[in-house]
DNA sequence: ATTTATGCGGTAAAATATTACCGCATTTTT
DNA sequence: AAAAATGCGGTAATATTTTACCGCATAAAT
């Protein structure tokens, strides 16, 4: 599969990592002592900027006490191109 | 949080992703043809032994044509002790 | 107006994931 | 019985994430 892809899911998950921060009304140092990591890093995530390994998504969602598939909770549908 | 936690949930996906795979009746290396992940790379995973990163997750998604979340998609709730 | 908080960009070092192999014991197929 | 396929363990090299910082421009609060 393309990168490009990737990318783009990583940006919904930025997208919906931050909804969820923002639901909360943490700011991204508060959310940094929540689950130690780094409000920059953070950041890079909700931008999807970061290719984040699967510790990073359980701590996330452990912050927020959800499912770690709440933090996939978008819409998203396989292309063709996605492939080719 | 505990990393015993983190890898509690590492293996719930690895089962969950070992599932999809048998549901097609597909061998680690022909899953490997659909996703460039060398099989024992993917044996690793689906055993709950390798933290893998974003892009592998939606590498994974796409061989079986599914909505990343649905790798997710297992029971899983948080206990006080993941982070005591 | 001053102070404080916020998001974000950058970075060097350390830790870790990923690749690309090999081989082996066991099961399945022919 | 012989051949082929399967799951899995190991490994060295490479690529990448992650950490732990710094500072800055802007926004918000006092």
């Amino acid at each position: 599969m393309k990168n490009k892809y990737k990318e783009e899911v990583l940006v919904l998950f930025g997208e919906k990592l931050k909804e969820l921060r923002l639901k909360r009304k943490l700011s991204l140092r508060a959310l940094e002592k929540e689950c130690d990591i780094d409000n920059s890093y953070i950041s890079k995530i909700e931008r999807g900027k970061a290719n984040i390994g699967f510790h990073t998504i359980v701590e996330l969602a452990g912050a927020f006490k959800v499912h770690p598939k709440e933090l996939f909770n978008f819409e998203h549908e396989w292309k063709d191109e996605a492939f080719m």
